[in-house]
DNA sequence: ACCTAAGCGAGACGGTACGTCTCGTCTTGCG
DNA sequence: CGCAAGACGAGACGTACCGTCTCGCTTAGGT
């Protein structure tokens, strides 16, 4: 991005329209604060410190800390790869090496982990938590899809059940801290997936 | 009497023991809570208020409120079945129908979706989760370490692996509010499992 | 514009400011609750309870108890009058009686007892007690100035120390709960002190 | 003893009795956590921490931190010297010196100074501060009434009213941390007690 | 010499208050 | 009129004592 503020010393108030170099800021706080103390020390104080904004400014555009978060991870998230080599197991497998990478040695991982906790006590999460994997199975579906029209896989396979199987086991993984797996061990749980699907 | 005062610190009191009543009535408070509240509305105040009893008796027992969450989730779940039916597949399917079913219908699903939101924020609880989900795992590979002594499945199976495969799923559901899945889906996913396993 | 930056960290806004409302809603129900519930009743939340405020709002203008219980001293009490009859047995006298009088019918005669009381575990309130104790002596000494300047009295007299022993005289029935004291009594007290050093 | 068994339920034995190890080292523990940390320290658990006894054994003893606190100060109170020099402000000067000393060098200051404080919300010890500082009042008018049966001090002259003067004076000094207090300013406050009822 | 009631140290209990933290809203003055 | 700063009411946090209530033991009369 170009000329950023590098100085920190601080934004002008300009009056009556809204800044977005305070949104801006705001959401990167937030997002430094996520990577640094986790959802743990997530809160709104907290941001707005970072961000030197007053908390009402966050209020006023983000009704509730889960909107805010959801807006951190919409920011964050980096276009997933969805590799084509022509092997639905090879697919796969890169698939969960480079998701589970992703997670462990990017900030996703850890606001990933803050918006489930967060969809476990407030519905409004769980529905854009909802919606957001629903459309993320249909992504990873693809992969099976097109495994299919390369009649590499059983005729009737439902991707949708696949993409389920396959990121369940991610999710599992980072909620329980095991983002590390040893990839052999990955390259065996896909190829259960894979053999349990192969026409 | 022989003299056999070992040392002069020699304690010869014992103090008053623990009340079993209060600790029942905690983690029952605790579960109300838990159930009519949720996990937001789940603080200790709360609970002691609920069950009568001081906040020191509750901090002298339960040392933080994850270990709290933990033991009122212990003492609601009831033994999961692990059939044997003779057919790996059977058993598996029976076991995810009625691990759903508990969940969807006592509290414990509630309880445990509030388990996996402190573990996110409190590594303590990270840590008993992956003990208690490891162990979990162990159980659930009983149903494949069957089948492989049946030969029903592919030697060098790890067991593990598809206890993961398995339980990420249930988990991924849970924590999507997807407890009422569809039976004819549930069974797809087992037997790509299954298939994918099968000597 | 003027370069008037004069320290990079400049503040350009000063927040909200103190509630005068909340202040004096915070000294009223201290007030109340000393008057009702004497000392031993008088805790911050009390305090908090009765005014409808936060803790952290006392907190956060008064550091101790002791801080706002010298406060609601300050608010209570009236001006003593220290008379100028021209007689330093009838000022005298008159001041001991309106001392008593003011501390036997309003609270400020429980507060001040408050004061003493936290003085002998509190530091802080020892302190704020000498200072306050000697500015009166040295009102109180002011009787004894002029009587000094009319020649009624020995040259060379420390108007503190009379001061001194009429305000303990003064200390010590508040403390051992004799307001009521005969009148007859106080003046021959006083009539001790001002033969003891008249010209 | 007599026969004094009046109920049917003849109980017969009488048990085991009051430890007087015990209660001295309560007393004892008492007086130091006094001397160690004031008034503001003196909590019953601190008392049975030091004595190693169970709360429940202070509690049958002493029904109020109050009534501790007095029986120490009972204990620990050394009798005071009421001098007879044959002048009564020699008389006065070293009372009020001697009493000086003992406050400032011996627990008994802080403990009278924590009996002071606890009179002022505990109607009970207020009760036992009375009588104790009448008693006291009475003794040390005993120097008054010896000055006046030698004819060194005007007749009619009411001893515990000067009593009262001293004393108070004494106090004052006590609760405002004003132990310390010059002889030469000592000596001019009983100079002008004495000149005040000289004959 | 046994019995047994009371005293004992230890400490758990239901509570209250402590002083701190963060929440989400409200208020003030700057620009 | 939007902003930062921050005060506000509310209430949870985890700790210290309160005064009461068991526990098992020791102890010392009375029988």
């Amino acid at each position: 991005m170009v000329d950023e503020d590098t100085s920190g010393a601080g934004r002008r108030s300009v009056g009556a329209q809204r800044s977005q170099e305070s949104a801006e800021a705001i959401l990167e706080a937030a997002q430094q604060v996520l990577s640094e103390s986790g959802y743990a020390g997530f809160s709104i104080e907290a941001v707005a410190r970072r961000a030197r904004a007053g908390k009402p400014t966050i209020y006023r555009w983000w009704p509730s800390k889960t909107a805010l978060l959801l807006d951190v991870y919409q920011r964050q998230k980096r276009d997933v790869v969805y590799p084509d080599t022509g092997s639905v197991e090879e697919d796969l497998f890169l698939f969960m090496v480079s998701l589970f990478r992703q997670w462990r040695e990017t900030p996703t991982g850890n606001i990933f982990r803050s918006i489930l906790a967060e969809a476990q006590s407030d519905p409004e999460t769980t529905a854009a938590l909802s919606a957001y994997s629903e459309a993320r199975r249909q992504n990873t579906g693809q992969i099976i899809v097109r495994a299919l029209s390369r009649g590499e896989v059983k005729a009737g396979t439902d991707p949708k059940i696949v993409a389920d199987l396959a990121s369940s086991y991610a999710w599992s993984h980072l909620l329980t801290d095991r983002l590390n797996e040893n990839e052999d061990t990955i390259r065996q749980a896909v190829r259960i997936l894979v053999h349990g699907i192969r026409a």
